[in-house]
Formats: structure tokens, sequence, C-alpha cells
DNA sequence: CTTGTTACTTAGGCACCCTAACTGTTAGGA
DNA sequence: TCCTAACAGTTAGGGTGCCTAAGTAACAAG
């Protein structure tokens, strides 16, 4: 019970939640080669979903830098996914939509990566799935106390 | 409880599931930044410790082509950190091993990611991460699924 | 009206991954 | 024995995504 130990336990889980996030990548890196549309690229475009959102929000959004952004709508707006419109209250800014066939490549994408997913969870047994439900809260604010140390 | 309603729960996980993953990529993208030994070495080296990995051992276990791994043990080989030597069995196979150097910095990088982590960590309750403790079995178990698939 | 800050873009560069093509080795017939 | 198919890695070439540094343009404050 003394400090010491509590570390050891604490870093041994730390070691496997490495290795759990180390998993997702390569899970993420299946999903992203059987889909048109990039991770990157749907994140941005979903920020893009609810009108006019700024090239920073949606940078500081995706924990990327603003140049990485650009890049990103860029790419977006040659595939003729978003527009990008000067902000009206202040013309430095820009403001990048999804079009409707933005809109709709967005549905498209996160249904199959849904059912892609929802694949490999329906092979779990209930418990397994409670198990994963009850814990991806956690993995938010554990996301939540990581993005705040910013860049 | 009819099947519709089921797939609907599961794609709703699945959602979720994928949101986490999201967080985890960028987790791992901010605890890469701050070290020397990327994330993608790490896992080489760590395979080469244990005397002489093969290559295509390499890649499959880290879910890259060949090529991929050839690249990366170059780069690792040209640091210091691992040797390829001619696998006396079969000479057109290649053993790679860890250095001694390359020993000493698979343990440094690894203390310090985990020390990232666990710091994380411990500011989450108790509750908080037994919920962790018990879901990383099955994200194990997930990382199985997906795996076969191969290629 | 100048000066500093802010918002974004452009330019250049790096890491990691992939496919296709090549080299050398092994192994299985004919 | 020799020829050929399969296999293990490497090389070549290309793509994506991210970064820093250096512009450009607009706002805001004195």
């Amino acid at each position: 019970m003394n400090t010491l130990q509590v570390d050891k336990t604490l870093l041994a889980l730390a070691q496997s939640f490495r290795e759990a996030m180390r998993q997702s990548v390569y899970l993420l890196r299946r999903l992203d080669s059987e889909e048109q549309l990039s991770s990157a690229q749907l994140g941005v475009l979903k920020m893009a979903l609810d009108g006019g959102a700024r090239v920073g929000a949606i940078a500081r959004n995706l924990g990327v830098k603003v140049p990485s952004a650009t890049e990103q709508i860029i790419k977006l707006e040659r595939a003729g996914l978003v527009q990008r419109e000067a902000d009206p209250d202040d013309s430095r800014a820009v403001r990048v939509a999804a079009t409707a066939a933005g809109r709709s490549a967005v549905e498209h994408a996160d249904q199959r990566r849904n059912e892609f997913i929802a694949g490999i969870l329906g092979t779990l047994t209930q418990a397994e799935r409670d198990v994963i439900e009850a814990a991806l809260p956690v993995f938010d604010k554990i996301a939540g106390l990581n993005d705040p140390v910013q860049n």
C-alpha cells in the first residue's frame, strides 16, 4: 500500500494501456485502408457539417497544427466536399462548410466504418461489450486530460 | 430484442468505440513527439530484443508490410541499435538482433512512455482505473480478431 | 497611421506506409 | 542433375499526414 507499490501497479497498467493503444492504431489503419475518405479528412469534414467551422478550430479539434488542417481542407475542397468562404465578421478568418456531396460522403463513410467495427464487436459476448461500453467514458476522460496540455 | 435493435445498439457502440480510437491516436502522437524513438521503431526494437527476429516476423507483428519493416530496421541499424546477420539455417533470411545500446534504448523509452501514461492514469479514480483494467483484455481480443484477416 | 497580433497559406522537409520489381536461396520434381 | 516455382528481403518510387518557418492579409490599439 505504499507509494512504490501503487506506482508499480500504475506502471503495469500503463504498459497494458499502451499496448491497447498500439493495437487500435493497427485497427484504424486497416479501417482507413478500406475507405476512400481517410480518417484525417473525415475528421475535418465532420467539423464542417454544421455550417462554417474555422480552420483554427478544426485544427484544434483534430489535435494538429493549422497548416495540417489547411492541407486537408484543400484536398476536400478539390474533391468538392467542402467550400471555403470568407468569414463576414473577420475577413482574416475562413469558414469551411460541407457541401451536399460532403454531407453524403460523411454519412456513407461513417456508416461503413461503424459497420466494420460493429462486425467485430458483434463477435464479442454481451459481457465483453458491456465492459467496453463502461470503459469508453473513461477513455473520453483520459483524452480530455491529454488535451489541455495543448501544444 | 429484435435484430434491428441489436444492430442499432451495436452501431452506436461502434461509433463511440471509433471515437475512443481516434483519441488514442492523438495520445500516441503526443507520446511519440516527446521521444527520440518513434513507436514504429520501438516496436521493431522490442522484437529484436530476444535474440534474432526475422524481418517477416517483425513485419507481421507490427501489422505492416515487409518493406516497411526493412526501412525501420535500416534506420535502427544506422543508429547502432540493432544488428542484421544472416540466418545460419536459411541464408535468404535475416536475423535482427538488438545491440546493447538498443536494449538500453528500449528500457529508457519504455519507462518514459509508461511514466507518461501512468501520470495520466494516476489522475483517475481507482474505480475508473479498474474499469480500464477490465477492458484491456477485451481490447486484446478485438485486436486478435482484427489480426487474422491478414493479407 | 503605425505597430503588434491574429488567421491562414505557402514552402520545404520528415516519418511511415504501400506496391512493384529485383536479387539471391531453397526446394521439388523431371 | 538441373530447372523452375516459391520464398525472404531489399530497392525504387510514390502517397499521406504531420511539422516548422516564413510569408500575406486583416484587425485592433495606441
